[in-house]
DNA sequence: CGTGGGACCTGAACGC
DNA sequence: TGCGTTCAGGTCCCAC
């Protein structure tokens, strides 16, 4: 479900209510949501920890405690609101903060991939994650796609390389730069590299002032759906047709991930 | 090191 | 109605 703009219309609502916040306790449902450590050690880690601030590193939501971070991950079905009550709202909360005076931080998360984990710093993340895509230039994708022979849908999803763009706004973002989602990524040229990463922070700037994409299970923190799924061009789209040369959009398989485009705007040749 | 494929999970939608 | 199948917005791990 959730990609950049989901994860950060989720920290933006979350962040008046966490802001400053302290932790009493917290609770754990399903061990793994917190591996490797136990559900005792990890609130030895939290408990009695003031929340400093909340912001987001590509799709990871980072809380930073007076001591460390708490990173969450929300994968696929994954969910955080702020309730009176521990379960109340769903069946599928998995890990829960208690704030004081007397308050919850709830994790819900159907298919159980969200994670929560603690740590000391954020090295280790910072390492393993791309640039965020709306703080570099245009000119910064073209050194990137032209080291990997890779299809560029399949590269557009890898964090390493750039971190935040999911299935959806990648599909979104090679509909407005008119590139094939198999065009192996060297072969784009350093024009046409500009104008995907125009592309790219275009697609992700509309899905946050649309609040993020309602497709099954993402929801803002206050359990409303957003808007975005309501202004995709490509994604979800077979069979319908292309808005702007009224050919039918195809659907095709890259990498095990279902790809939206136009077979018309976005040829395999590269016409340039 | 780069890359492709399977694994991890459950719920909803669809076909019969 | 009920059962089986397929698909899903993500990432990790393991061969090659």
């Amino acid at each position: 479900m959730p990609e950049l703009p989901e994860v950060e219309t989720v920290v933006r609502g979350l962040r008046p209510h966490l802001q400053g916040a302290q932790i009493m306790h917290c609770w754990v449902d399903w061990h793994k949501v917190i591996e490797p450590y136990t559900a005792e050690d990890f609130d030895r880690l939290v408990a009695k920890q003031n929340i400093v601030s909340i912001d987001r590193r590509g799709k990871y939501i980072l809380l930073k405690l007076n001591k460390g971070y708490l990173t969450i991950h929300l994968r696929m079905t994954g969910r955080l609101y702020i309730s009176e009550h521990l379960r109340g709202m769903d069946k599928w909360v998995r890990f829960s903060l208690k704030l004081a005076p007397k308050s919850f931080l709830n994790f819900s998360d159907a298919r159980k991939f969200g994670r929560v984990q603690y740590l000391d710093n954020l090295d280790d993340l910072n390492k393993k994650l791309g640039p965020e895509p709306l703080e570099i230039e245009s000119s910064k994708l073209h050194p990137i796609t032209s080291r990997s022979k890779r299809p560029i849908k399949s590269l557009l999803l890898d964090q390493s390389r750039l971190a935040g763009v999911g299935n959806i706004y990648a599909d979104e973002a090679l509909w407005i730069a008119r590139i094939h989602p198999l065009t192996a990524a060297a072969e784009i040229p350093k024009r046409k590299a500009n104008t995907l990463m125009l592309a790219i922070q275009k697609v992700l700037t509309a899905g946050i002032q649309h609040e993020g994409a309602t497709i099954s299970w993402y929801r803002k923190p206050n359990g409303e759906s957003g808007d975005s799924q309501n202004h995709f061009e490509v994604y979800g789209k077979k069979g319908q047709l292309c808005s702007r040369c009224r050919t039918p959009i195809n659907r095709i398989v890259v990498g095990q991930r279902g790809t939206h485009f136009c077979p018309s705007c976005q040829p395999l040749k590269l016409g340039e």
